[in-house]
DNA sequence: TAGATTGTTAATCGATTAACAATC
DNA sequence: TAGATTGTTAATCGATTAACAATC
């Protein structure tokens, strides 16, 4: 079905063009010019025809994209049509916040549990998950079949939370505590530092003055 | 002091190398080659040598860089020598979390005060900062010089926000809400989207199949 | 049909890599 | 000095833009 190499900096853009077909979808357009919608996103319509060249023909010579079906295309790109089993390690605010995120269920990503050492909050839920005992986490895993660990704890376990993931067999972490984690080569590790926008903002209003 | 045009794709990985730099003073190292350091980072020595040279000439031949003047030379350029100062609109879990963020103090950034509109929430504390009335943000902006605030609203009050923000005289916003901003162009926007991250792990792990 | 817009080729632009003289 | 490593130039590679024939 892939009719051609996706490059990186294309596939960088898949999220963006997601989101704003997203919108477009809600929104009731059902037809929008490669001009049109590349404005909306910032980049050229000669860039956008170039990615969406990549992976299939949705353009309408004349007419322009078909917003339903290549938003479709797009959501089958990112791996959205098979749905994705997660745990969460850490409820503190960060976790808490994660676990709540209102548009997991409408992609496909499902939280089976939460995983924290704090007694007082195991057995209760969070956003309609519970909360288990951070002991229990290898356990978890051995029974469930389980794609991604979110680590939302301290630094200062992040690394240990990552050896129990891995162990457990997941393949992928996404790792929201302010440091390097060290898998296996097989495992994917998508680091999430907010920190990181805080600096880009920074530099862009330094570079502004 | 900047002796070449800074390039975006240099400048977007200025914060990666802040953040190496930082690990690795914590770690007392003093010098580092562009080959050592490129490595921990994963780009090539070459890279990185050609994108500090950008900047200034901070190596030394045959003994590479010093890890202090360039940690400060970077920090300088990311704007982290003045201070910041910010608001945050939004005290639920994703705004106590940021709220709570741990490196913000050491790096400038300071949060002068949270607002939220919810009652319960109204004189009490979150990590030091006072909560206030949302009602209160357009007298507090008015009152107080403040660089950038922070929207970590449901969506459906984030434009509300902004728009309050804007008029209050923010250089910048720093959007948590999961929708685009409409705001002059003279006031930056820095989006993070915690579902981009998701979405790109799960692209990854799409194609690794 | 006439007008609009795609898909694709070719041209341009920018970023990364390779190589090495300079130099500590 | 000999060895190591920078800073920079030139070569390569890849991504973006421009242009337009194809086509609905």
């Amino acid at each position: 079905m892939v009719t051609k190499p996706i490059s990186p900096r294309t596939m960088g853009r898949l999220p963006i063009y997601y989101r704003y077909l997203e919108d477009l979808q809600r929104l009731g357009v059902e037809r929008i010019s490669s001009d049109q919608l590349a404005q909306r996103i910032g980049i050229t319509g000669s860039q956008l025809r170039q990615d969406l060249s990549a992976f299939g023909q949705f353009g309408h010579h004349g007419l322009g994209y078909h917003v339903g079906p290549l938003l479709e295309r797009v959501s089958e790109l990112l791996g959205l049509k098979q749905p994705h089993r997660l745990v969460l390690v850490g409820a503190g605010n960060l976790g808490r916040a994660v676990a709540s995120y209102a548009g997991f269920a409408r992609r496909g990503v499902r939280i089976g549990r939460i995983f924290d050492v704090d007694p007082q909050l195991i057995g209760t839920e969070i956003a309609g998950v519970p909360v288990a005992p951070m002991r229990d986490l290898g356990a978890y895993l051995a029974s469930e079949h389980i794609d991604v660990g979110i680590i939302a704890t301290p630094a200062a376990s992040a690394q240990e939370t990552a050896d129990i993931l891995v162990a457990g067999g997941v393949r992928a972490i996404w790792n929201f505590a302010p440091l390097r984690l060290t898998v296996p080569d097989r495992v994917l590790v998508e680091h999430t530092h907010i920190i990181d926008s805080l600096l880009h903002l920074s530099l862009r209003l330094h570079m502004q003055e």
